[in-house]
DNA sequence: GCGACAGAGTCCGAAAACCGCGAGACATTC
DNA sequence: GAATGTCTCGCGGTTTTCGGACTCTGTCGC
């Protein structure tokens, strides 16, 4: 991982939840009131350790998100989609993750890509499976809406927070896609 | 966050219903206005696999189809046959499909065809269990008239709303067909 | 630093299963 | 003997499944 200058001090992060209809959900937000993360509250451990990874040593302390953050994820869950969209994050991943995150922002809701198509948008047009790696390595779920990545035959394929959220989100956006496989 | 190219936008589609005499049945349009298609209520679930297969992923929203397309059916069913032929449909089947398909809008109301005749009729003579398949798989109930397909031997044999729903419609249009069973 | 390895993938080919049928071979019924 | 019924097989296009090969990147151990 790339050092930072900021690394002098280390990175106090605010860590608040709210519960949605995919479960209780972990909001990391730093002092300047940016998105840091957003995970399941079932994976706070890996969502701990890639923030290691990106930020090296950091506090954590239980607190507030700002209220923008929250009623935009409220309201996304209500059904207005692009409630994410003015939201303000901040991630610390290599070159191709950026890449890969940013292109994730340009899927709207209702809309999927496939991880070969995402790669060739990157820039990777055969690093289809590598981009499944940047996919799951996206600190900020839901805003960053990796879940709109599915195979390129139209299945789920998989997803960090269990296929079974990745399959209510895309539904909840208004996306038909095959069943689990029977 | 940078421009991307194009996500592939999935079909965006939408469902309508309307009341008939061989029951609820479901109207799925495209955005053009076109028939994509034609199901009977109770058998949802197996025109949207089909969609699936067709189209892979789409987004599917209740809505209404174009009154053309209303119109044409409640004729038909009023007696009015001739009320489909002018309706814009579209299919995105193999090639042996379309052609059983095209095949299928040459026989008019009134006629029958069996599935040796109609395999013979598009190329493969032999292929007339092939032909029952594709005409299984026919997305576009009753305006392209798969209800019209018999066996060589002058029996119903098969319909994917049943086989109740396709004597009715044969009924309807005039047919004398041997009763089911003595 | 360098190298091995795993992973939220994809394409390709082959084989098998699936059927909305037909025809031929027989058995059974008047 | 015809008429009717059951059975078996061949037919041909799709779909599904299964392996295998190929690909690119981040991580971890040395």
């Amino acid at each position: 991982m790339t050092e930072l200058p900021e690394a002098s001090r280390p990175l106090r992060l605010i860590l608040d939840h709210i519960s949605t209809p995919v479960g209780e959900t972990l909001l990391l937000t730093d002092e300047s009131g940016a998105l840091r993360a957003v995970d399941f509250a079932d994976y706070e451990a890996r969502m701990k350790t890639l923030m290691r990874r990106h930020y090296g040593t950091m506090t954590v302390e239980p607190g507030r998100a700002p209220n923008a953050i929250r009623n935009g994820l409220e309201r996304y869950f209500a059904g207005e989609f692009w409630a994410l969209k003015g939201l303000t994050w901040k991630t610390n991943g290599t070159l191709f993750q950026r890449r890969v995150w940013a292109g994730l922002c340009g899927i709207w809701a209702g809309q999927t890509m496939s991880y070969r198509d995402l790669a060739q948008a990157v820039g990777s047009p055969k690093g289809m499976r590598a981009v499944g790696l940047a996919n799951g390595a996206n600190p900020i779920a839901i805003v960053v809406p990796c879940h709109r990545v599915i195979g390129a035959d139209g299945s789920l394929t998989g997803y960090g927070g269990g296929l079974s959220r990745k399959a209510w989100l895309l539904a909840h956006e208004g996306v038909e896609i095959a069943p689990p496989r029977a």
